[in-house]
DNA sequence: ATCCTCCCCTAC
DNA sequence: TAAGGTAGGGGAGGAT
């Protein structure tokens, strides 16, 4: 528990009536699916921009501007739209804009005298961002780009020439606002239209970079004209964190291409060996699979409840049927199943609301380290660390992040999560061993195994860590022996500390309390090798010494800005706030949670039976990912695409610096508009997305697939969690892997992307995209196009749409169907539950960053 | 009021 | 060399 997050993973109060997945976003045919503030470009369309390059060879900016037009026509109902086609009000030429405003700016923009300019929605390419409010994240995504105010149109429309946008520079009020996702600067309109004088420009800029963007990508970074928060120092204030300096080792290594042609992710199996290697990466999947096997568990359960058939003596663990051990390299828990003993589950049903929980929080001591120890009992009592780097490898100066360490090491100040370095600062004598991930899997099911005999309920945390609800196992031993014992809780925990020692020769330490976030708290004071029961007399004198990131669910931000904003961090001066001044301070529901955490209240129940609701692939690369060229990044992206999905983002090891992330989202559908879990439909998707960008491949540094909303398809029984829909091959191969069920995107999911800032490239944001209509990658049949927003396309991009429709309709093009329109579109089939959320994808990439010195 | 999108945050 | 993956809670603020 030392590790240098925090105590806890499971997450404070569930959001009841949400039905989407977190991550997803959701489709609508209605104009203002914009998300805000819409985001909608116009682009004047007289200038050179219409040229192939800005249009691009593709159809997809031409069908993003057919749906933005579609989109606006039905915004402005009463405005008219329809084109001048001539020159007058050319004050515009040249300037392509991204709008950013919110709808009603939008409105207020579309009324204005350039509107009747020809107003074209490129995609593809702007000169300008205009915007009253950005989010921090829009701030850094655009701080290479000229952005003004709606003034510098309004002024100059109204001055009849184009004013100097130097003049109408954006920048946001103040200092960066802390709080997540808040928008910075002026919100409303109103604050537009009364004329603020704009500001003095705060960087001069030629003006003759504005008809030459590109060229300005060239150039180094240009000045900022909008503050910087400079958020990525946030990460590495976040203390303990293996942020640091450049590992020159690494850096003289990347140096050779040819080092770097055999290591880097333009090897083909890149991906799977990164995954082999990735802790987290196990970490996650063996979550989902434990969860996956104790819901399996708990539905037997019941069946066989209802079935009156018990066998009690029968084993709690064991190989499904037909299981191969494929090799002794089996990490996965697929071939495993639980078995839940007491067919109990609490399901809120009239289950004596009254009644005084008994839950146990089960954690394995440094269960890395104690894993590998049990084949190396001469390292006890030594100062053992778990990381990839292994002797002498790297040096003093090795970035290699530590898993996990001894008890021993953690007398000297390390802690999990920091790099190999840092922890031989602190203690140049420290023992590090490696990584043993199927050791680590068997253990769990071992301990698994043992927890299920006396669960009522289980929530599986992770592969070292369960919530145990013992409600009844320890009202059934009171009832049986009422006096022998006086704790029986912490007897039957004593129990369990046993036989989980003797089964696997390490140590749990077990938290018991009433609630969840007691019994986390309890288990820091049970470690290690220990048990304790914090019990109702106890918890205030237990609380008010921690910290508020102690508590499971607030970690080092909330600690800042409890600092900040109520002066304290510690939870017994917190307690004297009242609950408006936690709220007010961190949000409604989190300070709602605080206010009752910290009076030891939890109401919280065990989450064992939720099913998962999305399925993302993330890899942060150091430094795996240096493209040469195009091909090599279609190789990753469609290894990706196999893989499933997957995101990126970079955060550089090697001392260069951040480089950014992008996101942006668009439709996806199969070959036939339909849901797809096929790695090649995905893969092309997502390739023919970047390709769109028209990058550098060369400052790729990431890229990331995620699918969510997903949908069941065929049983519960999904398991393998990135794996599972997206690698059918799977279900072939291994028919008793018992992953007969599929989840599958209806319709069209969405992918995501952005580009380059740097490249003062803006890209189509993806809410602009209507998935309802088109699913971003290919126009719409000729029938369902809005003939009134096709004719006041202008002419160039009619001609090619024309064209394009035309040639299919002599040869269709079966690489590219024009998918069926929504409502025609038959759903799939769906076995099993009737969740309905379609499914949508996001796909992110990273660009910059430096890299040693060929970069 | 409630939903949705785009974020941020947390945890192992 | 080292392999910083992944799912979900929740807040802000616009749309409905
Ligand atoms: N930053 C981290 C934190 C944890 N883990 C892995 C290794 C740990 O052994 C395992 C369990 O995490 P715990 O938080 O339970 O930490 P430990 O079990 O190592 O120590 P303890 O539980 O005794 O505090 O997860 C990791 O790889 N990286
Ligand atoms: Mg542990």
């Amino acid at each position: 528990m030392e590790h240098t997050n925090n105590v806890s993973n499971e997450q404070p109060i569930s959001s009841g009536a949400r039905t989407n997945a977190k991550r997803s976003r959701s489709r609508s045919e209605s104009p203002e699916d914009l998300g805000q503030p819409s985001k909608t470009t116009l682009h004047h369309l007289n200038g050179p921009e219409t040229n192939a390059e800005i249009y691009g060879a593709s159809h997809f900016g031409q069908w993003g501007e057919y749906m933005q037009r579609k989109r606006a026509k039905l915004q402005i109902q009463n405005t008219s739209l329809e084109s001048t086609s001539d020159e007058k009000n050319d004050i515009f030429r040249g300037i392509s804009i991204y709008s950013y405003l919110s709808k009603k700016s939008l409105v207020f923009a579309f009324q204005f005298p350039i509107i009747h300019a020809r107003v074209i929605l490129s995609v593809y390419h702007r000169t300008h961002i205009i915007t009253c409010s950005l989010t921090p994240a829009k701030i850094r995504e655009f701080k290479h780009m000229k952005v003004v105010r709606p003034e510098w149109l309004v002024e100059s429309a109204a001055a009849g020439t184009l004013l100097p946008w130097t003049d109408y520079i954006f920048h946001p009020g103040g200092r960066a606002e802390p709080s997540q996702g808040s928008p910075v600067g002026q919100t409303t309109l109103k604050s537009i239209s009364r004329s603020t004088p704009p500001p003095s420009p705060q960087v001069q800029v030629n003006r003759n970079e504005m008809e030459d963007p590109v060229s300005r990508s060239k150039s180094p970074p240009s000045p900022l004209y909008t503050t910087d928060p400079a958020t990525y120092e946030d990460a590495a204030r976040v203390p303990g964190y293996a942020l640091g300096r450049s590992n020159e080792m690494a850096e003289r290594v990347m140096a050779d291409p040819q080092w770097r042609a055999a290591h880097t992710s333009i090897a083909p199996d890149f991906i799977e060996g990164y995954y082999k290697n990735s802790r987290l990466h196990h970490l996650s999947m063996w979550k989902a699979e434990l969860r996956n096997l104790v819901m399996e568990a708990q539905e037997r359960a019941e069946r066989e409840e209802f079935g009156n058939s018990q066998d009690k003596d029968g084993p709690v663990v064991r190989e499904k049927a037909g299981a191969q051990s494929t090799s002794t390299t089996d990490v996965s828990m697929g071939s495993a199943e639980l078995i839940l003993r007491s067919p109990t589950k609490n399901k809120g049903k009239h289950k004596a609301v009254n009644d005084e929980r008994v839950i146990m929080h089960c954690d394995f001591d440094c269960f890395f380290v104690s894993a590998g120890l049990t084949t190396r009992p001469q390292l006890r009592s030594k100062p053992v660390v778990v990381c990839h780097s292994q002797g002498n490898q790297g040096g003093a100066s090795s970035t290699s992040e530590i898993a996990s360490s001894s008890y021993e090491a953690r007398s000297f100040g390390i802690k999990n999560g920091m790099s190999l370095r840092q922890a031989r600062q602190l203690c140049p004598s420290v023992v590090t061993i490696p990584y043993e991930f199927e050791r680590y899997k068997d253990l769990s099911l071992q301990f698994y195994t043992i927890l299920m005999r006396y669960a009522d309920d289980l929530q599986a945390v992770s592969v070292d860590e369960a919530l145990v609800d013992v409600s009844r196992s320890v009202e059934s031993r009171r009832a049986e022996a009422p006096i022998s014992v006086d704790d029986h809780a912490l007897a039957l925990a004593q129990t369990i500390r046993e036989e989980v020692k003797a089964a696997t020769g390490c140590n749990v330490s077990i938290g018991i309390a009433e609630n969840i976030q007691l019994a986390r708290i309890a288990t820091r004071k049970a470690k290690p090798a220990g048990l304790f029961h914090l019990k109702r007399d106890d918890v205030q004198r237990v609380l008010d010494p921690l910290g508020i990131d102690d508590l499971h669910g607030f970690g080092h931000s909330t600690r800042e800005k409890a600092k900040e904003k109520l002066g304290t961090a510690n939870l017994g001066e917190l307690a004297k706030k009242s609950k408006g001044q936690l709220c007010e301070a961190l949000g409604k529901g989190t300070g709602e949670t605080l206010y009752k955490a910290i009076r030891g209240i939890d109401d919280r129940k065990l989450e064992s039976d939720k099913p998962r609701r999305s399925v993302s692939c993330d890899i942060n690369i150091k430094y795996g990912v240096r493209f040469e060229n195009n091909e090599q990044t279609e190789t990753f992206i469609y290894q990706m695409a196999e893989e499933v999905a997957r995101r990126m983002h970079n955060i550089s090891f090697l001392g260069h610096g951040i480089c950014e992330t992008f996101n942006k989202q668009i439709a996806l559908s199969s070959i036939h508009g339909q849901a797809t879990s096929d790695s090649k439909d995905i893969g092309d998707h997502a390739w023919k997305l970047l390709l769109s960008f028209n990058f550098d491949p060369k400052e790729l540094r990431g890229i990331g697939i995620q699918i969510q909303k997903l949908e069941k398809a065929g049983t519960v029984e999904s398991t393998a969690q990135a794996r599972l829909p997206f690698q059918p091959v799977l279900r072939h191969k291994t028919p008793d892997h018992k992953v007969e069920s599929m989840e599958i995107p209806t319709e069209h999911p969405q992918i995501v992307v952005q580009p380059p800032s740097q490249e003062m490239v803006l890209l189509q944001e993806n809410s602009t995209v209507n998935a309802e209509e088109a699913s971003a990658h290919d126009i719409p049949p000729f029938s369902q196009v809005d003939r009134d927003v096709f004719d006041a396309l202008p002419e160039s991009i009619r001609k090619e749409l024309e064209n394009e429709y035309e040639r299919r309709s002599k040869s269709p093009v079966p690489d590219n169907p024009p998918p069926v329109p929504a409502e025609r579109r038959p759903r799939i089939p769906v076995k099993g539950t009737t969740t309905d959320p379609p499914v949508w994808g996001t796909m992110w990439w990273a660009l910059g960053g430096k890299i040693s010195s060929d970069d």
